[in-house]
DNA sequence: CCGTTTATTGGAACCAGTCCAGAAAAGCGG
DNA sequence: CCGCTTTTCTGGACTGGTTCCAATAAACGG
């Protein structure tokens, strides 16, 4: 990893309040070239790939370190494995019931939105998933 | 159980198209009994208690079938276990990131609601997951 | 550079859920 | 009520995903 990378990695770590040791900048670094919404196991896999012998179990430490800093978010797809992305712009997803592929979909209010009504506690976030079938998957059927 | 009761259960099962068999009056009244939001596990150790040996498969089985004819819903409530709960008025769910408490939200237009813009698919349903701290845990900190 | 604090490692253990093939039961026509 | 066909149940093995833990190693403030 070049060094301006791993620098600009670091520095975000730092921010979130967290060290910047080296499986966190490489876990971080892949979710962000992955894209999109990965499992720890894809994550694993690009490090794997990449030469770096890493356990299972500190990615999933690394991901869980990161989504309390706030740097990545567990993204609310149903059951299976959990889908991690980094942090950017608040959105919604879409799951399709056939491929279960998920698309983001952007929010209205770009932030955490919809606030139900009543007494219920202190609500951090709204997050809506949109289950439906997928234009792919309705043209293949 | 009583007679009555399982014959409601009964005709509830072949409404929805499905064989009325023991497992399957048996889970829907357990499910029933339990009330709000349970695992599969939940349910196969109300049945145990009941004295009725069921294997966890046939749970896992009977619960998808009742998900499938809408008996049952499965409650999106982020990672862990499958929650399901028995089908009624449509409402989305408050997870507490303290005691992981499901707490019903009733939904404003009591039906799925919220369409995404733009051209995505066929959306069927969206689900709200609202998350943050309930009154319970905020008075117990 | 040292000490303290915090994180990583690696393996074992765990839990939720799925798969499968034989046995049983449901519902049909007669 | 009987037997036939189809659907369902059973029980156990198995998998995938995740967590736990105690020893080791690395980060960072002074």
């Amino acid at each position: 990893m070049d060094v301006r990378r791993a620098a600009g990695l670091s520095r975000r770590l730092r921010d979130g309040g967290l060290r910047a040791t080296g499986p966190r900048t490489e876990v971080l670094g892949a979710l962000e070239d992955l894209g999109g919404h990965r499992t720890a196991d894809e994550v694993y896999d690009l490090l794997s790939t990449r030469g770096r012998r890493i356990p299972r179990s500190s990615v999933y430490n690394v991901l869980a370190s990161l989504v309390g800093a706030g740097l990545a978010l567990t993204a609310d797809a149903g059951p299976g494995a959990v889908l991690y992305e980094v942090a950017g712009e608040w959105h919604h997803h879409f799951v399709c019931k056939v491929c279960h592929r998920v698309t983001d979909v952007p929010c209205a209010a770009g932030k955490p939105c919809l606030t139900p009504s009543g007494d219920i506690g202190v609500v951090d976030e709204a997050q809506v998933i949109f289950r439906g079938t997928c234009a792919d998957c309705l043209t293949h059927s």
